[in-house]
RNA sequence: GCCAGGGUAGCUCAGCUGGUUAGAGCGCCGCACUCAUAACGCGGAGGUCGGCGGUUCAAGUCCGCCCCCUGGUACCA
């Protein structure tokens, strides 16, 4: 079976990580997860990009190295990674070796073979955007404030064929419909092709950016921003070595919408062609948080740090709070109300409380041992149908990264639990001694105790800490096979529960 | 201007190929319960499904026009 190869968009040196950065990391991540709970081999890269003019003049305004300035930025994203759970295998940064060697590689080969030419160029030039404009980027006649102070250069660079690929890009998208998700995201990239490809300028004159990969074939040139950037999926794989046929081509590439057309639906494709490589399976395209929330609470005064709620409340509150209101692909606003409202109403009422009312009444019914269950009959058949369809329903969401309808499935189920408690009262059984009354108990514990296992199974990926510890208290090791660990076989029987436990404390 | 997506209960959204009283969660009100994190369960209020017109025995669901929001793109400048 082929490695599963998974990668998100690498984060720019330049800046602290947001909930933007957050949010792509744990989407790829409940996807890495939820691949090897279904069996595949999984490789789940994530790095950071730290060439650059922005990176360079950072790093000259604190008066030390660009490489210091980096390392302390990429300890910053990589304490992000580890506050999230986000089990990535590999961490790739652009100022490694096993990097630099094959973007110098690529660079060369497409030189001999003549993708790549030299020409001269006159242009307007934006040292804020880093990069050049165009006519068109002028608004009523002047340079818009974004670009800062625009200049007029020539100068010599180096060019990359673009656009005698376009006609081969948009066959390709137009054979392939599933290339890029959401769908119409790829109507959109079919759109921005119909407009004219200028070659792509791949080149900075080195007395004017030196932060980065110096050109083989011409050292006094530093390779620009997207030629560098997106070789890391391909380097992060190992070209040239041997296991490289493993992983590439990726399954799957996590981007944000904003880098999708260009960068990741037109060049690196192109990129690839022309370097004789094949294609990425898929690319899915995120959409953004937007936060009127968090600049409502800045003018109360109350200024709220996203990543400050997986610290206050845990990293799998945070999760859960955004696959679960982030449809994939669209917007979603943050707010704080809605945050608590998720944590408070599906976190605490409904999950925490029925491990909290299950595992206390198993503690004093039954003496902290899951019973066996000895009758089907009506409540326990509903249940079981609402699990069956359950399964079917959420598996089926999040094999098509639908998270949020998944976990909506799930939470269904779990009240469904709930509600199945009040159809047998168990804690009305409990006071009667009758053989049919303590039969009735033991099978609603039962039942009880296997719903909830399944559900939790279920949440393995999004909350792999709260699936953890749910299952340590049934008895269980964490889920690994969703193949083996979805059946109603009710496998906990005679086994011994843990304490009772709060999950979701109403006060943090 | 053009392309795409969207406008359904106070909020966030489900509603496939048109078919009885339009659904869920949250919030609100009430009831019940007492195992539980004042939690769980039940019930209720609340929507002329953006507007107008059309097709049909029947339209949130199809067609036309219009308005508004979001994203993309062009032109004018």
């Amino acid at each position: 079976m082929k490695t599963f190869y998974l990668t998100t968009a690498i984060d720019y040196a330049n800046g602290s990580p947001h909930l933007g950065h957050a949010y792509e990391k744990v989407l790829a991540d409940v996807i890495a997860r939820s691949k090897r709970l279904l069996g595949s081999p999984v490789r789940f890269v994530t790095g950071l990009d730290e060439h650059g003019q922005k990176v360079q003049q950072g790093a000259e305004a604190e008066g030390i190295d660009p490489i210091q300035r980096c390392d302390r930025v990429a300890e910053e994203f990589e304490s992000m990674l580890r506050l999230l759970d986000i089990s990535n295998d590999d961490y790739i940064r652009t100022t490694q070796e096993r990097h630099k060697k094959v973007v110098a590689h690529l660079l060369q080969e497409l030189h001999d073979r003549g993708e790549i030419y030299e020409a001269e160029y006159q242009g307007y030039y934006s040292t804020r955007a880093e990069q050049f404009l165009q006519e068109k980027d002028k608004v009523n006649g002047e340079w818009p404030e974004i670009f800062g102070e625009v200049t007029q250069i020539t100068e010599r660079n180096y060019f990359f064929r673009l656009s005698k690929y376009r006609d081969w890009l948009v066959s390709h998208l137009e054979e392939n419909p599933g290339f890029i998700e959401p769908a119409h995201r790829q109507n959109q990239v079919l759109e921005f092709l119909k407009e004219p490809l200028n070659d792509l300028c791949i080149s900075r004159p080195k007395d004017r950016l030196n932060w980065g990969i110096p050109l083989p074939f011409d050292t006094d040139y530093v390779t620009y921003v997207w030629f560098d950037a997106l070789v890391n999926y391909v380097s992060a794989a190992g070209f040239g070595d041997p296991g490289f046929e493993q992983l590439w081509p990726a399954d799957l590439h996590v981007i944000g919408k904003d880098i999708l057309a260009p960068p990741h639906a037109v060049y690196w494709p192109i990129m690839l062609k022309a370097s004789n490589l094949p294609l990425p399976a898929r690319i899915l395209a995120h959409g953004w948080w937007t936060s009127s929330g968090a600049k409502m609470s800045k003018s109360t005064g109350e200024t709220v740090d996203p990543l400050s709620l997986a610290e206050r409340y845990g990293s799998d509150p945070f999760r859960y709070f955004v696959m679960r209101e982030m449809k994939v692909g669209n917007d979603a606003e943050f707010s704080l109300e809605r945050f608590e409202s998720r944590y408070r109403a599906d976190l605490g009422n409904d999950l925490g409380n029925l491990v909290s009312r299950l595992l206390h009444m198993s503690a004093t019914y039954e003496e902290g041992v899951t019973p066996e269950v000895g009758l089907n009959e009506g409540p326990e058949k509903k249940i079981g149908l609402l699990w069956e369809s359950t399964k079917e329903e959420a598996l089926k969401f999040f094999l098509e990264y639908q998270f949020s309808q998944g976990l909506e499935r799930v939470f269904s189920f779990i009240r469904g639990i709930n509600k199945y408690a009040d159809e047998r009262t168990p804690w009305k059984l409990a006071k009667s001694e009758a053989p049919e009354d303590r039969q009735a108990l033991r099978t609603c514990l039962g039942t009880m105790i296997e719903a909830l296992r399944l559900a939790n199974a279920l949440l393995a990926p999004v909350m792999p800490s709260v699936h953890a510890s749910i299952n340590d208290r049934l008895g269980l090791e964490p889920c690994c096979s969703w193949k083996e660990d979805l059946s109603w076989d009710h496998r906990l029987s005679g086994k011994k529960l843990g304490e009772k436990t709060i999950l979701f404390p109403r006060d943090v």
